[in-house]
DNA sequence: CTTTACATACCGACCGGTTGGTATGTATGA
DNA sequence: TCATACATACCAACCGGTCGGTATGTAAAG
């Protein structure tokens, strides 16, 4: 009988390592990589650091997994937005609002670190290849199945994509750099201009194919 | 007698000076921000830890001002583009290239690095604010003094300058990060049909009201 | 032209504190 | 009894910064 009482002491793999990734992104956003050392997190996530160097075979390794995570939730953050347009449910310009927002967020914030982090740290970098990998195509993907281009080729999508992107990664960063507040009006009023007034909402029933899965 | 005898120790302030910051600029861009400490630093520039810390008060003091003289070195570069395009030496096209591999050269990684350093580090941050304040302005500026934009009004000209700065920072980003080379070649395609079909070169003769002097 | 006095440039040992990582011990649950 | 989950104490390496002392240049005094 699997009678799950409440525990006094906490003894759960699962949760302490969530606790951790989680802790982990937070420092990393607060403080910055530089700033990003095994002692604060483990007092974030209330955890000792015996318990850290358990569950992770070094610093290296347990950033990379929350570093995972949280691309996983930026990519699904930036879906929900998609399908809510195709839905009806918001408009093109609560669209733009959103994603520009999304990634002028925290998220963004944590991948400019890891990025930067990655170029001088040697043994990170192999650790979350693969997972920006993903990533990227995650978002080439949203872009996809969000919008349709017609008369586009294939070069030409991905340069309309590369274009988007490079405009919402530019807001970004400026903005967490201290940009004043009529930065953001003016990537509302720049973005749909520039960016979507070439660009048709894909209809909601439209089965897309999926570049990858998962 | 003042026999100039070889000597060990060089005793010349400036230049003591200016190899610290040359040092320090490097050191970061190799190194991170993380990885930026007064140690390598010294080493890099043949200079004892006490020469450091008798030129400057603190390494944010040093961090700051080498930063200032990378911004400048940046701003100059641009400027300097600009230039060349108003003048006829380089067409539209490889003016694209070039402000567009300015951009995403070590300078900008240098930018980068110090844009997310002072988000934790509140030391550095008033030491460089200035340095940003007047860098941001010069490149306005440079676009300004290249471009005509008829038919827009200043709040046009202001958004139309933050998307082309936005797409450029962006690109510089993605870039630095791991992008492919097709990434290039979609900017160099993109940025031109985009941000410049609405604008004009301004003729070289063309007197240009200064934003800011110096 | 010397001698003396003093400011500046520089060196490298050293300090307290922090780093990532480990070795060891202990509580828990099957 | 025995593997797992976690805590604690500890380590060597490194961090930014200080300090006593030395080399060098300059200017006034003799």
């Amino acid at each position: 009988m699997k009678q799950k009482k409440p525990n006094q002491r906490v003894r759960d793999g699962e949760r302490t390592v969530a606790l951790l990734k989680r802790a982990t992104m937070e420092q990393l956003i607060s403080n910055g990589f530089a700033g990003l050392s095994v002692g604060p997190i483990c007092e974030r996530a209330g955890v000792s650091r015996g318990a850290l160097f358990h569950h992770f075979q070094s610093k290296d390794h347990l950033v990379a997994a929350s570093f995972e995570e949280l691309l996983k939730d930026f990519a699904k953050q930036m879906h929900e937005i998609g399908r809510n347009l195709r839905r009806g449910a918001i408009s093109i310009d609560e669209f733009v609002v959103r994603i520009s927002d999304t990634m002028a967020s925290d998220l963004f914030v944590g991948c400019m670190e890891i990025s930067l982090g990655i170029r001088s740290e040697f043994g990170l970098s192999p650790l979350v290849e693969k997972a920006i990998t993903d990533w990227r195509l995650s978002l080439f993907d949203f872009w996809n199945s969000t919008f349709d281009l017609p008369g586009f080729d294939a070069e030409d999508r991905a340069t309309h994509w590369a274009m988007a992107s490079n405009l919402l990664r530019g807001h970004a960063f400026s903005s967490s750099f201290g940009a004043g507040p009529q930065a953001k009006e003016r990537l509302y009023r720049g973005f749909p201009k520039l960016i979507l007034n070439c660009a048709v909402v894909r209809p909601e029933q439209e089965n897309i194919v999926q570049l990858n899965n998962k």
